[in-house]
DNA sequence: TTGGTAGTTCCATACTACGGAACCTTGTTC
DNA sequence: GAACAAGGTTCCGTAGTATGGAACTACCAA
C-alpha cells in the first residue's frame, strides 16, 4: 500500500495561485489579533498546517520583521505591525475604512453622520463626516470636540467602555445637559441594554443625536458613529429607525475591522467542517 | 530561436522555500512604510517583479485583509493594521521589541536606562526601565510622567520633534531647572547638533541624565532612550561616552522599526546591484 | 536513562506560483 | 468619437518552489 505523498484535500483551495501567501496571512492576522503572544502550537492547531510548513512561513514572516518571537518562542506582531502604530497613520486608514460605511448611512437617513473617536481630557472628537442632505443640517464638526457626557457619540463611549468619564464637574451646555452623574450612570445602562444612546438637545438646543459603537478585534471599542439633525426632523417618532441604522452601520464597520469575522479567509474554513 | 518561459535570476532567491511569502511581505511592508497610498505601478518597480504576479499577491493581501485599495487603485494598510494599531497593543509590543537594546545599553553604562514616549500635556512616561547595576541609583520609574522641559528624555523628544513644548508656566523643579523658553530653544538647538540631551540636576538635585531620540520608519521620532545616573557618577568627564552609547543603542533601536534600513528582506536586494 | 514535548531540517514529489501575452478598462488626445 | 496610452487583470503551459512526512535536534521532567 502506497501512502500519498501528498495529502489530497476535500475542499478546494483556493484557485487563486497564491496558496503559500494565503497560508501565511493567515498565520499573521492570528498573530496580530490576539492581544497576548501566540504559540506555535496554537498557531499548528489554528491554521491546521503541519510543522514543518508552519514553521517555514512563520520563519519567513519573522525574517521580514512581520512577526516576532519572544525568548519562550511566541509570536507576537512584528517591529512593522509597532512603526506603523506609533506613527498614527491608523486614524487617517480609519477615516478612509470607514468612508464607505459612514456614506451608506448619510444615503439612508438623510442626515449628518459622524465618526468620533475618545480623546484625552473626557472629550470625543468627530474624525469622519457625510452631510446631510436637507439645508438645515449639521456644518462641518471635523476637528471639532466636546465633552464625552453631553454628546450621543461620547455616551456611546463610555457605555461599552471606549471612553472613561473624567472626574470633577460636568458641564451644563444647554438646559436638559444630563450633569448628574446618577443619572448618567443610569443613562448609560440604557444604552448598554438599546445598544444606542440619544441625546436630544443636550449639547446644542435643537440639536438631536443618536449614537452607536464601534468595536474592533477583540471587542474593544475603538470610536462610535452618530446620526444628528435637528429636533424637528429627528423627532422621538424617527430616533428608533435612525438609530437602528445606525447600530447596523457601526456593526458593518466593526466586522470590516475584523470584529467577530469567523474566518477572515479563503482556506481552512471547510477545513474544520 | 526560444524565449525561456522563466527567466532565469542572476541572484539567488531565497533559499528558503518561501519565495512567494517573502516577495508578498515585501509589498505588505513597501505598502505599511508609505505615509501616503502606494499605486500598483510604485509596487511593481520597489518590488522589480512581473505585474501579474505582482497583481496576483496585492490581491491575496487584500482579500485577507493586510492592504486595502482606495477608489483610485491606491494601496494602504489593511483592517488587520488599523484593527491593530487601536487596540493599544503596540505599546507593550515596543516594550518588547526594546527590551534587549535596553539590556545592552545598560550593561554597558551600568546606569539605570530608560525608554519615554511623550504623553498628552508636556509630559514624558518611562514605559521601560533597566536598573542600575550599583546601589545608588534609579528607583523603579516605570509609569512616572514628568514635564519635556526638565527631563533628559523630554528635551530629545521636543528638539526632534516627537513632542511639543505646552504652552504656559514652565515649572521650577529645582534651582537648575531652565524655565525660560528662550535659554530653552538654545539648548534644543545644541541637543540637534550633539544628537542626545543632557539634563544635570534639572529635574532633581543629583540626578543627571542624556538622552536620544527613537526613529520608526519614515524618520518619525516615537520616543528616546536616557542613561540616568547621581552627579557623583555622571560627571561632566563620562557624559559624552554615556551619550555616546545612549545613541548607539537608539539607533539600534530605530533601526529594529525600519528607521532607514536599506533592505529589510532578503530578496530583490541584490537585483539593485 | 528514558520518555515526552517543541520545533527545525531534509528530501523526493507534484502542485502551485511563475511570467509572457492577450485582454480589459479607463482616461486622454486629436 | 476614434485612436491611443496607461494601468491593471486574466489566461495558460511550464518549471521550479512549496509541500508534508520522517528524521533529527534540543530541552525538560521524572
Amino acid at each position: 500500500m502506497e501512502l500519498p505523498k501528498y495529502r489530497k484535500k476535500a475542499a478546494v483551495t483556493s484557485p487563486t495561485g497564491t496558496q503559500a501567501v494565503d497560508r501565511a496571512a493567515q498565520l499573521l492576522i492570528e498573530v496580530a489579533r490576539h492581544r497576548d503572544p501566540v504559540t506555535f502550537t496554537e498557531l499548528i492547531t489554528a491554521s491546521g498546517l503541519a510543522k514543518s510548513t508552519t514553521s517555514r512561513l512563520l520563519a519567513a514572516l519573522e525574517r521580514n520583521g512581520l512577526v516576532r518571537r519572544d525568548l519562550t518562542g511566541r509570536f507576537s506582531p512584528g517591529e512593522v505591525f509597532v512603526s506603523y502604530a506609533w506613527r498614527g497613520g491608523a486614524e487617517a486608514d480609519l477615516v478612509s475604512v470607514a468612508q464607505p460605511v459612514l456614506a451608506a448611512l448619510g444615503e439612508e437617513t438623510g442626515e449628518t453622520v459622524n465618526l468620533g473617536v475618545a480623546r484625552d481630557g473626557g472629550l470625543v472628537e468627530q474624525i469622519a463626516q457625510v452631510d446631510s442632505k436637507y439645508l438645515i443640517g449639521g456644518t462641518n464638526w471635523v476637528g471639532l470636540r466636546v465633552p464625552l457626557h453631553c454628546a450621543a457619540l461620547g455616551k456611546a463611549l463610555i457605555a461599552f467602555g471606549g471612553a472613561e468619564l473624567p472626574g470633577g464637574h460636568l458641564e451644563q451646555r444647554t438646559d436638559r445637559t444630563v450633569t448628574s452623574r446618577a443619572a448618567l450612570a443610569d443613562e448609560l445602562t440604557a444604552v448598554r441594554e438599546r445598544g444606542y444612546a440619544v441625546t436630544v438637545e443636550e449639547l446644542e438646543p435643537g440639536l438631536v443625536a443618536v449614537a452607536a459603537p464601534v468595536f474592533a478585534d477583540g471587542g474593544i471599542v475603538i470610536g462610535a458613529l452618530s446620526v444628528s439633525g435637528p429636533a424637528s426632523r429627528l423627532t422621538t417618532a424617527v430616533i428608533p429607525a435612525a438609530a437602528s441604522n445606525c447600530m447596523a452601520a457601526a456593526r458593518s464597520l466593526s466586522v470590516l475591522l475584523g470584529h467577530d469575522q469567523p474566518a477572515r479567509g479563503v482556506q481552512h474554513a471547510a477545513l474544520a467542517s
